[in-house]
DNA sequence: CCAATTTGCTAAAACGATTTAGCAAAATTA
DNA sequence: TAATTTTGCTAAATCGTTTTAGCAAATTGG
């Protein structure tokens, strides 16, 4: 195993100073009055000897490591690993490697994962926090780390975040039923008080109220992010003796212990019950029928928090991003016309 | 923004050497004859100014990041987002963070990511290779860097691998196929010359020449990695007009092209052609029928890989490893019984 | 009591880069 | 020609650790 090649060893190969090296190899030649005669002769070596720096040493002189902190709920949903895709992706072309991690929605997780990140020294982080961080994010802020949240935020406390419209999407998801005739709208959704939940809770909450439709308390299933898939599966399939109109899932995990459900008492979708799911997953666009499905704009969403990190951990600036982008219906078969 | 406390603060805090202070918190006090009194007064002040260790100086210094490199496939996949989420959480346990990143199935960027992992110095490699990067890999191992390969191997390079038995996951499939009464019996797999897919290949023939079911060349579809979703499934819809008893697909998403493909021609599972799948998938599970899959253990696969990285790279042996799991089938209702 | 050993701690180099301050030679100005 | 400015380069400090070699004091041994 060769030595690696240091700045030193390009300095003594041509008989000059680390300094004068590393001028030229951070293209400051012209600036730092090094001549072009010197500059030529370093590149050259540079390349011959295949001089590659130590990104350890560069960053610790620097203080600035070319990594992100990214941190969601689950990289084995299909929402998260695509959204950690195309985030990964967009950093690379910006020179930032991305660390990844999983909380499967414990703060206790997430503030371990804060820290560890910060031990790794990570220029900025993109978050999709739990309950209960608030402080932890806070904290960053007050150390001026720059970060990022996704697809849920803090209203208590101002920091960048790119989310979709949690209240419009189910709204518009609850508008789409009434108009198909529905009534009996049941609601499954998790038991859970971030404001992406909340929102979408409020979201169907006030479609029914504008059309007079009267919430009774056993149209709402809620279901703990830890639940076991089977007993989520029950519950649902309890939840199905009401015999609901229709039933709008607000993630897609819940939408396919829905889907469990339905069929294991037997029931057709949409004759027998209507269902729309909020987030896309291969299974719903395949299923039969294809599921109706509240859609997340995915891409717009991890590009702008690129950027907006970006922006924060180079511009330095103050600058704060919140951003919003629409959901769109994607209309299957899933839902019937009631007449 | 307060200054981060390094060993150097402590050590003036206490009237101390810095050495003396790394020895106390590395541990090191009785091997490096440091008095108790002392041990505890450094112990505590540490605690007390919440020291933590800066992992870039800690690594420039001893050459270990306690970071290990992930590439694989694809992240949005289901079955590596699954094998990366339990590396990731093994991989923290034992004190490792991981780098994640997705070549796509391009060479070139599965060197360009070997590139940027070695210039963060990572400890190890954990590699789901794409075809024509074998030197890179011997590059590595020149190198003496650990590496692990995973879901694919070389079999011309002597290197740590961890797979499962191809040959026999779609041997057994096409024998279950057989054993059901089908005889023309269609394959699609992926236009690639990998050792994983040649296996998956294998297997099928072999099960169909040891039953004496003659193989014709249309019966076999290759679809390459980068064809357009669309021309995929019209490549298969194609392909059904032959009308095969049952067609074998070797990965999921191949799978999920072709269900596609057969819902678009009115098929109907498995009375009109009955379908098998390589690899797990939810759709898989919940589709209507569940579709009979080839599943593969995805905890042991990702459980190993980390032992034998960690083990390469702690103990620092030369000992090979090189394991294959195997799989089995898990039987839904996508299979007739065919008189 | 003196030599040898053990105990308890530290100075300083090293990892590999960046960056500040500045020196000597060359060029310009007057 | 002498003073000034510009050019071209470098010494040395620094980032925050680890680690080697070794010094002085205390303890032990004979």
């Amino acid at each position: 195993m060769t030595k690696k090649v240091s700045l030193k060893d390009i300095a003594q190969a041509l008989d000059l100073s680390t300094t004068t090296v590393s001028f030229v190899l951070n293209n400051q030649s012209t600036q730092k009055r090094i001549s072009p005669a010197v500059e030529k002769k370093v590149k050259a070596m540079a390349e011959l000897m295949q001089y590659t720096p130590n990104l350890l040493a560069k960053s610790l002189r620097t203080g600035v490591t070319k990594t992100i902190g990214l941190i969601v709920e689950d990289i084995a949903n299909y929402f998260f690993s695509n959204i950690a895709k195309i985030i990964e992706e967009k950093a690379l072309q910006k020179g930032y490697k991305v660390f990844y991690s999983s909380t499967n929605g414990s703060p206790q997780k997430a503030k371990e994962l804060i820290f560890l990140l910060r031990e790794r020294k990570v220029d900025g982080f993109i978050i999709t926090p739990t309950a209960g961080i608030e402080e932890d994010i806070t904290q960053l802020q007050k150390m001026n780390i720059p970060l990022v949240l996704i697809d849920r935020y803090y209203p208590a406390i101002t920091t960048n975040y790119v989310v979709s419209n949690n209240y419009k999407g189910a709204y518009d998801a609850t508008m789409h039923l009434i108009a198909k005739g529905h009534k009996k709208i049941f609601l499954v959704t998790l038991a859970s008080t971030q404001v992406q939940m909340q929102d979408r809770l409020q979201g169907y909450t006030n479609a029914l109220a504008q059309h007079n439709i009267i919430l009774s308390k056993r149209m709402i299933l809620y279901i703990n992010f830890n639940t076991a898939p089977k007993d989520a599966v029950a519950a649902i399939q309890q939840l199905l003796t009401y015999k609901p109109d229709a039933i709008l899932f607000t993630t897609n995990y819940l939408g396919i212990y829905g889907l469990e459900a339905i069929k294991m008492n037997h029931l057709i979708i949409p004759q027998h019950v209507s269902v729309v799911c909020y987030d896309e997953h291969d299974l719903f666009r395949l299923y039969q029928p294809g599921i109706t499905t509240v859609v997340q704009p995915i891409t717009h969403i991890a590009n702008a928090a690129v950027q907006y990190l970006i922006q924060a951990m180079e511009k330095n600036t103050e600058t704060i991003h919140q951003k919003v982008f629409d959901c769109s219906i994607k209309k299957r078969n899933s839902v019937a016309q009631i007449k």
